[in-house]
DNA sequence: AAGTGGTCTAGACCACTCT
DNA sequence: GAGTGGTCTAGACCACTTG
């Protein structure tokens, strides 16, 4: 009666116990048995129903909060992650006087077309295939700050193409998750620099030429899929971003 | 016999038994008991000394691990974090041809200088301290990239106002760590953009007011201190940097 | 072979939240 | 009070590194 289990490997090769748990446990997030906001079953009964003990299961879940998948609250629960929380453009700007609060949107241009390359290739999409485009400006005090140019794939955001832009909301990520069930999980920005086209400069009040920051975002549901491509264009001079190096 | 330990709070006031352990670990790196690159004792020497038990301790050489701190290595032992690792300028910009290759470095100008305020404020001195700015040109492939201005505390850097500064490497802070035990342990670094002056322009060969990303980096050591102020300029056009959110 | 950190267990008790 | 996650213990065994 030496031993039956309780070895570094478990049901997984090369995986550690906890390691491995951790990844049924996110195929069970991803799939959607447990959808974003939704609570998981008590650590113990999970301990108990994969037959490990809490340690490990807890070890588990640990791995899954550094992930980002779950949030887990003393007293509450452990809870599937809803959303991004810190990815506002505005941690790239500084624009003085609006400190705070949440930029006005205008759209000022949405139309269904067939993803070029460059945007088939972001969205993980098939050249062709059907997006939306979207031209949005951003305000802060009634100022233009923020252009932005964003694509969606048209089959997952359909009811976009359609309804009253006028009515949507400020911000995007709320309204995917209320009205279409997307919920955005990771982004990926990349920062770069450019000068400002004529058309651009006209929507951002700017001199043609005027130096810009730009920020490429893909961003990512739950499953890894990417559900949004988006580029940001806004006045190098107003750019500031803090890196901290451990 | 029902207790005579064993509360969430240790010997700290509010704070977890591991937690405080951790701090006063923390004290003992910070107070030079252990140095960078030192092995600390093994953790369940570390458990007996304390009088914890072995899971205890592993909780809080884990706080210290992802606070960097420390460095653990399986099989070998617990070390005592040595420098930073991913600190180059190079990730924050993209020039063609050299890729992954350190810059050459040449010192333009070494001078000590009383502190001015905004110096004097970033480095935490007092006003008129005096100090060590270095003007420094960074070059890949023979040509000039980055134009770098560095303060450095006079009372710390003292061996470097004198020396031959053509014999100095091309990494500052493996110098810094050899010749003057100084180990550069976490950095901050501030991005934005601006334009290139006259003389900046003529040394990085541009045009003036030419776009420039400014990097400004405000460099500590274990203890907390700050050990350098550096602001790095180079071409907007070659800035690019990547962030993810979770 | 000896010493190190990494994994796993089984169980007790504490702290927080909700009803 | 019942249920949740958080802390702590004591001990076994595994995996990696070095002599």
């Amino acid at each position: 009666m030496s031993s039956h289990l309780q070895l570094a490997t478990g049901n997984e090769p090369g995986l550690s116990r906890y390691a491995s748990l951790a990844q049924a446990l996110r195929a069970r997030i991803t799939s959607g048995e447990w959808t974003p906001g939704a609570a998981l079953p008590a650590e113990n009964q999970l301990a108990q129903e994969h037959g490990v003990a809490l340690g490990t299961m807890r070890r588990a879940l640990e791995l899954l909060v550094e992930q980002g998948f779950i949030e887990r609250i003393h007293g509450r629960g452990t809870f599937v992650r809803q959303g991004l929380s810190g990815a506002t453009m505005l941690r790239f700007f500084r624009f003085d006087g609006g400190t705070g609060e949440v930029p006005t949107s205008r759209i000022l241009d949405r139309r269904v077309l067939n993803a070029p390359p460059a945007v088939a290739r972001g969205l993980g999409l098939a050249v062709g295939e059907p997006v939306l485009r979207l031209h949005r400006l951003r305000l802060m005090e009634g100022l233009p700050r923020l252009l932005e140019e964003l694509w969606l794939p048209h089959a997952l955001f359909a009811p976009l193409a359609d309804d009253d832009t006028a009515a949507w909301d400020d911000l995007l990520y709320p309204m995917y998750a209320r009205r279409l069930q997307i919920h955005v999980h990771r982004a990926r920005d990349e920062i770069g620099f450019s000068l400002l086209n004529a058309s651009q400069a006209q929507h951002l009040n700017l001199p043609p030429g005027h130096p810009c920051a730009v920020v490429e975002r893909a961003a990512f549901d739950l499953t890894g899929r990417c559900v949004e491509w988006r580029i940001t264009r806004g006045d190098a001079h107003a750019f500031h971003y803090t890196v901290h190096i451990t």
